[in-house]
DNA sequence: TATTGTTATACTCTATAACTATA
DNA sequence: TATAGTTATAGAGTATAACAATA
């Protein structure tokens, strides 16, 4: 149930990105760079689940379009040190506050019981996936 | 949360099915067919989200494994009648005892009310994102 | 020697279009 | 003409291997 879900889920979400100009892997990169200042690209691809090779051009996309900084660490010249502009917070912040407002509308379905077990279940399930995952 | 969920769940199964010689997509139709009976290849196509192009080698591997029946409809020559044997029946049944046994795992790090809510509200949203993509 | 970032390549999965046989 | 099933092909997404720069 749950893969079909997160499908749905998606194909709601990709016309709310499109609008925004945003690839699904950019907007998890830019939400990525929002929560935790990441230092190495290879830490930001662990920590979303993707491979450091696949990242780079979505890296090399959003700094051309000036939504992320990524300058060479001065104290490890191999390292690119990571992180948000005022304009990709801006798109970040007006991008996910439309998304969050489609899944508000269905979580109308729940009653206000269902709907805190569920949100309970998902927060506590995924984070011990992550956990299992490394 | 909802798809690297997901993912790890199906990271959870890959192993079991492996072991029962079955992919996903293999698991998948069995299920499929055990729940309700289809009549057309298409139909069930629809049913579990695929492509109905892309069943067509999954069908032929099951049915060469025995594990499935497909014969013409006689009153319409055009369409192939699909149905578990009793061997794909036995292979699902296992199959999916050892599947929610790792589920009942996972689930054990919920509160009983956190696990009532969480797959009420799954199956409910669940249910609502298969309507909506019809 | 090991690690970061990068590029090129191969592989898998999925979607599209065209064909056949029946209706 | 329309539909069920099939085949072949092209495309997207992903993973693997090899490389340069730096430690």
């Amino acid at each position: 149930m749950i893969v079909p879900l997160g499908k749905s889920l998606v194909a709601d979400e990709l016309p709310i990105l499109e609008r925004h100009g945003l690839s699904m892997w950019e907007y998890v990169v830019l939400n990525a760079l929002d929560e935790r200042p990441t230092r190495t690209q290879s830490a930001l691809a662990d920590a979303i689940g993707a491979d450091k090779t696949r990242i780079i051009p979505v890296l090399d996309e959003l700094q051309r379009r000036r939504l992320i900084k990524r300058r060479p660490d001065e104290s490890d010249r191999r390292v690119r040190l990571l992180s948000l502009t005022a304009d990709g917070l801006r798109v970040r912040t007006a991008t996910q506050a439309e998304i969050q407002r489609g899944e508000e509308e269905r979580l109308r379905a729940l009653t206000p019981t269902q709907r805190r077990g569920f949100l309970a279940g998902l927060q506590i399930l995924s984070a011990a996936a992550g956990d299992a995952d490394r």
